[in-house]
DNA sequence: GTGAAAGCGCTAACAG
DNA sequence: CTGTTAGCGCTTTCAC
């Protein structure tokens, strides 16, 4: 590509400013002028240096949206919603892979990150969040943290209000009489794990009650699995599950059935996060959703906000969850008298 | 970030040239003049502008990666792998979305292929692939097809073989003694679901058989769910089933279950892909891997070839998937007698 | 070793 | 309506 806008300045007979000014659509161009710079641009074949063009226009048109984790339902409706809202303003998305390896080396390997090749960035769930933060407020990259781990943070995020998923999850689960109700947690290093299970315990203590079991795991199928089995050698199986995610809860549903439980008939479980794949298992999940598009959109909406300085670049936004009730949690038919260990 | 090379020249003392050099690491710089430079660089918190670099360099350092469908993992592997080969070569990687819907209007709204913002690109299983290599082609974007659409393609393309995978699929329930197999495809639109189905019947072919049922189905849980709920209430049922991808053979196994039949005890089932959850599935899957991560490193290579004329743009590779042997198929005991259909 | 000068391709004033 | 004149921030000859 080493035709540039002097060729079809040449071409077409017109200074490199009138090409200038139909590639941008201005509206001062004679039609028939309009029409010989088109048509040389075609026959050229020719597309505008992008780089030049963000050089002398200071900004880029492209938002940048970085991820740690790929093969995930919430974060893909996340993602797709982002690209598609952007479009819709007139910006290009590029996303790009946080490596969250090398924390000993302090130079952000993320391109995003490294030189001004975004106007503004979405960053996904990240771990090492106050890395990336200070990075990119002390280049001063606008930006917006979706799924955040810092409470009361004095940047912008969009978050979930897991506090309310763990609160509602068990909620279901009480309501539908259960009272021998366990937890096994996702890593407690992320804060919406902390949350779901304060939520848990929250709405357990409403009731009078306490955890009849309470894990503090890893997300994962396997996970589930060995914490679910580990209770059933131990004797102590509850009438009831709240599981961190949706794998964990096919890991407990997976530990239950080895184990000659039916579920929902013996055990009741509920996952969260609503994974694609939860809706196709067997028994179908019932789990916390998370409202990925609204996650998305808001997203996009607060950065724009930001770039257009149309509000304060500092936005707090905690969005609900929602429950979903499908086939794997049932009324309690077993033991009902409250905290019994039997 | 106003700063620029001309304040870091200013605060050091130097010029700018010696900045830039400094910049790039050029070997002709007094040690104390560079410390002066960093230290300034350091001060100002500054860092050069990547379209200034672009423009006057000539490449922009990133290299693009098309996607059209996330929350998969032979996809999600390709997409780390490709990352990481990348930074090992001191190349960026951007992801982006191909938005297949706009099949109408005639603009590719990839901001990758819009303008020269990438070095080149890889493009990860398009659908629309003819339009995407005519217009990368008319830019003369260096790029990189993986999982193609096209037989004998005259582009650069990384593959697996599909016909291959088919052919192993059913070789592997061949000799476990099956002769009732039936096969439920993808969509027949894409390359690879006709490969892994003429695979599938050559096998059967050179053992003397044929298909015991087919289906043009489409990928999905609810696909094979539908499929083989249908052949059982047809009184079809097969020994074993080759399913066109892992979802397909999920829901094969569903519909079995649900109607009193024991995978594999009963019926064999072997998917295809070996998605992240086929292993964690009960009865973890059978399946025919596909080679991501080799994948994604060829890519990487063939691109970078091209991008540095080592080699003829025009390499056509074909990678071999594996046959994954977990619990989803047994020996055959039920009916063995050649193709009747009882 | 270092710096002055000349662009990379484009857009944004300003004239005409 | 159109063209001339300046840069955007950086790298790259080519002198010194």
């Amino acid at each position: 590509m080493k035709v540039n806008i002097f060729d079809v300045a040449k071409k077409s007979g017109m200074s490199i400013v009138t090409v200038s000014r139909v590639l941008n659509n201005a509206p001062t161009v004679r039609e028939i002028n309009r029409q010989k710079v088109l048509d040389a641009i075609k026959e050229l074949n020719y597309s505008p240096n992008s780089a030049a063009r963000t050089l002398v226009r200071g900004k880029t048109g492209i938002i940048g949206l970085t991820v740690t984790a790929l093969g995930d339902s919430v974060f893909d409706c996340i993602v797709k919603t982002v690209h598609d809202r952007l479009k819709q303003n007139g910006y290009f998305l590029a996303i790009s892979i946080l490596d969250e390896s090398n924390g000993d080396t302090e130079e952000a390997s993320n391109f995003l990150f490294q030189e001004d090749r975004v106007d503004g960035i979405i960053v996904l769930s990240p771990v090492q969040e106050d890395r990336y933060v200070a990075e990119l407020e002390r280049k001063g990259i606008p930006f917006v943290v979706v799924d955040n781990q810092t409470e009361n943070a004095d940047f912008p995020t969009i978050n979930v209000d897991n506090y309310k998923g763990g609160y509602e999850a068990t909620n279901h689960l009480l309501e539908l009489g259960h009272t021998h109700i366990a937890h096994i947690s996702g890593q407690v290093l992320f804060l919406s794990s902390r949350e779901r299970q304060k939520g848990f315990i929250d709405a357990l203590a409403e009731e009078g009650l306490t955890p009849y079991l309470l894990a503090n795991s890893r997300f994962g199928v396997r996970s589930g699995f060995q914490v679910m089995q580990d209770w059933i050698r131990s004797g102590q199986v509850p009438t009831a599950v709240f599981a961190g995610d949706d794998a964990i809860a096919l890991g407990v549903v997976q530990a239950l059935e080895a184990n000659g439980y039916r579920v929902p008939e013996d055990v009741s479980v509920i996952g969260y996060d609503d994974q694609y794949i939860s809706e196709e298992l067997n028994p179908r999940l019932t789990t916390i959703r998370q409202p990925a598009v609204q996650m998305g959109e808001h997203a996009v909406f607060a950065l724009l906000d930001i770039l257009n300085h149309v509000k304060p670049s500092q936005t707090n936004l905690r969005l609900q969850p929602q429950l979903i009730v499908r086939e794997s949690t049932a009324v309690c038919k077993g033991k009902n008298d409250r905290n019994r260990r039997d």
